[in-house]
This record gives C-alpha cells, sequence and structure tokens, in this order.
DNA sequence: AACTTGTCCAACCGCCTTTTC
DNA sequence: TGAAAAGGCGGTTGGACAAGT
C-alpha cells in the first residue's frame, strides 16, 4: 500500500514534534484513547498524520515507557533474545517492558552490534567471525569447539524440529547469548515462540513464572509512575519537555496512573486493542475494564508460586541434566533465557490499566 | 574559534498484513 | 470476495550534538 493515504491528502507537519503538538496528542489519547489513528490528528487538532501520531505515542509519549539508560539485564535479554529471534525488534520489545521496537533497535545498532563485533562476534550470527564456523547439525559437536575459543557446544534436538545449540557451560548466557539457530533457513523463530506460549502455560516454571518472579520482587515506583526515579538522557527539548509535563501531569491532571493493581478502578487511562494485543504476547497482564486480557490473568498469579526459588535455582542452571539429544516436551527456551539473566532488579512491575 | 567527523536517535519511508466495508 | 483503509513492522535517514583537529 506505501504511504499512509493521510499524509497525500494534505500538506502536513513532518519531523521532530513540538511540546505543542505531544500535549495535544497526549490529551487526547489519554481523554479519550486510542481508536483510530487516522482521526486522531483531526479530532486532536494535529497537522500529522495518523501514523506519526501513532508512532509518536508509541515511541514516546505512552506513560509506561521506560526512559534511561538500558540495564546489563536488559542488554543481555536483547543480546539472547536477538540470537533467538533476529531483527524482530517488535517481538524483542515485547519481552522488555517499558522499552519499544525503536529503541531497541537504535540500542542494537548504535552499542550492541559494535560491542559484538569488537568481541569478534558476528552480530547476525552470534559466531565468532574469525574463523569460519558453518556448523552443521551432524558436526557440530564434534567441530564446534575447534572453531572457537567457546566450550564444545551442546546440541539439543527435538524430533521433528531443528536443533538447538545451546553455547555451555555454566551457560552464561549474559555473554554468549544462549540459543542459536544452526539452521538459519528453516528454523522458524515463531515456532519457538508458539512452542514457548504453550510452556508459559503448562510448564510450571514457566518463563513467565520466572521474568513475573522478577518483576514482583522489585519496588514498586518504577514507570508505572511514569517518571520514577529514572533519570532522564536525552537532551532533546521534546524529551525534557515531555519529562516535565509527565512530572507535573502525575499530580495535576484530570488522569491517574495507578501502579498498585488495588488501584486500577479511578485509573483513567485507556489502551488500544493494538496495544493490547502487542502486550498480550507477553506475560504482563493488561486489563481493560476488569476483563482478564490474558489467560494468565484469571488464574491465580504464578509469580506468587515460586518466586525466589524460580530465581535461585535457575540462575545456578545446571545443564548437566539436560539431555545431549532431546529435550523434553515442555522444555522452555524463554525459561532459561530469563533465569539465566538475572532480572530481579531490572523489570518493573506491569502498570494495570483499566479505560474509564 | 571554526571546521570536520562521528555518533545517536527520533521520525520517516515503504512494504506487508490485517481489518473493514 | 475483493478493494481500500488502517495498522504494524523493519530499514533508513537526517538533524542535533559531541569529540577531534
Amino acid at each position: 500500500m506505501g504511504r499512509h493515504s493521510c499524509c497525500l491528502k494534505q500538506r502536513l507537519r513532518k519531523g521532530l514534534w513540538s511540546p505543542e503538538e505531544d500535549e495535544k496528542l497526549f490529551n487526547y489519547i489519554t481523554r479519550y484513547g486510542i481508536g483510530c489513528w487516522s482521526s486522531v490528528p483531526k479530532l486532536a487538532g494535529l497537522q500529522r498524520c495518523g501514523k506519526s501520531c501513532r508512532l509518536r505515542w508509541i515511541n514516546y509519549l505512552r506513560p509506561d515507557l521506560k526512559r534511561g539508560m538500558f540495564s546489563q539485564q536488559e542488554e543481555d535479554l536483547i543480546l539472547s533474545l536477538h540470537q533467538l529471534l533476529g531483527n524482530r525488534w517488535a517481538q524483542i520489545a515485547a519481552q522488555l517492558p517499558g522499552r519499544t521496537d525503536n529503541e531497541i533497535k537504535n540500542f542494537w545498532n548504535s552499542y550492541l552490534k559494535k560491542k559484538l563485533m569488537k568481541q569478534g562476534i558476528d552480530p547476525a550470527t552470534h559466531k565468532p567471525i574469525t574463523r569460519e564456523v558453518e556448523v552443521t547439525c551432524e558436526n557440530i559437536s564434534s567441530t564446534g569447539a575447534e572453531h572457537s575459543s567457546l566450550p564444545p557446544p551442546l546440541v539439543i534436538n527435538r524430533p521433528n524440529e531443528p536443533a538447538f545449540l545451546l553455547t555451555h557451560p555454566a551457560i552464561d548466557f549474559s555473554l554468549n547469548a544462549g540459543i542459536i539457530s544452526t539452521d538459519k533457513q528453516t528454523f522458524d523463530p515463531s515456532a519457538t515462540l508458539d512452542f514457548h506460549q504453550a510452556a508459559v502455560t503448562d510448564h510450571p516454571v514457566s518463563y513467565g513464572t520466572a521474568l513475573g518472579t522478577s518483576m514482583r520482587s522489585s519496588n514498586c515506583t518504577g514507570h508505572g509512575s511514569i517518571i520514577g526515579a529514572e533519570s532522564i538522557s536525552s537532551d532533546n527539548l521534546a524529551s525534557r519537555m515531555s519529562y516535565l509535563f509527565f512530572n507535573e501531569s502525575s499530580v495535576t491532571r484530570d488522569y491517574q496512573i495507578n501502579n498498585d493493581l488495588e488501584n486500577t478502578v479511578n485509573a483513567a487511562f485507556s489502551w488500544g486493542s493494538g496495544y493490547c494485543n502487542k502486550v498480550n504476547s507477553s506475560p504482563y497482564q493488561f486489563q481493560q475494564l476488569g476483563e482478564t486480557k490474558s489467560e494468565e490473568a484469571s488464574k491465580p498469579s504464578p509469580w506468587s508460586q515460586q518466586e525466589q526459588s524460580v530465581i535461585t535455582s535457575h540462575n545456578a542452571l545446571d545443564f548437566g541434566d539436560y539431555h545431549l539429544t532431546s529435550m523434553p516436551e515442555d522444555y522452555d527456551v524463554f525459561q532459561d533465557l530469563y533465569a539465566s539473566c538475572t532480572l530481579t532488579s531490572s523489570v518493573d512491575r506491569p502498570l494495570l490499566l483499566q479505560k474509564p
């Protein structure tokens, strides 16, 4: 379809958003919620196309956005997820609450990619660049160690699925990232995700549990309060404006954002289906009008069930227990990724938002 | 102080998918 | 059922700023 049709109609503003535009859009969305983006500019009094408004909201004005530097845990997680998913920034962002795909993409391009290259790792494949490492499922166990300084890889095969290669041991996901597809051409990461999602429900110690544990164990003053204690790194004028604006608004405006689950009835924010759909793919629970948006939300929180034991046991992941050539049906890739990235302080408790 | 170069990141572009009529 | 509109995504760009000369 190409360019959004609304952009063609009139001469619309482009470029950086002014504080006034930000305020108009923010006021509109907080008052009326997200509906049809194409009608937002007109109704909000903006000379922008709907697409631009959507982007501005998602990438900048959304109240649950985290601001400031990426933590080490987030960095590790991005590396691991990128290894698994490639440049699927939206999917990666779905696993990092408060971060946008654009933000992660920029972070990757400006920092992580270079960091990997400095370490002699091909950012595209997450394999060492120094020597040719075309590892196949057949010869991987015999040749993998010869081609890199890494310890010999561990192969985990599932019937009818491509093999996963785990760099081992003690598997330091924070450096090596955890899982490498050995066959990029046939490996479909989404299949892994589907598999993972099933595991969230079925596996007693799912990725959702592990992550949720870390979220619960963090304090509750995070991005839910919009500002929290996080620093604003951007010098962008609009950034500063928004920062101040949100600060002020949290006190004086006619909406309220609550971090406490118990108080969500009073929250005046509404969230469009698009956003909720996106969030639904992650274990975080958002509700609208008391409506449960995910199955997990209707169940007793898995977070509370395994809490510290999960973190403790999985941080010291011992892959000696894993079979070398087969994986259990409910093996949860994300569980291990998350467990090995100590998330305990980096992820804030999710917002629970309701339409007014 | 002036200029050049490099870096970062917000925003745009264009394609694909999904939804609506 | 198909076309148009809208939403979503990843790649790319350009401007602001910092660092170097």
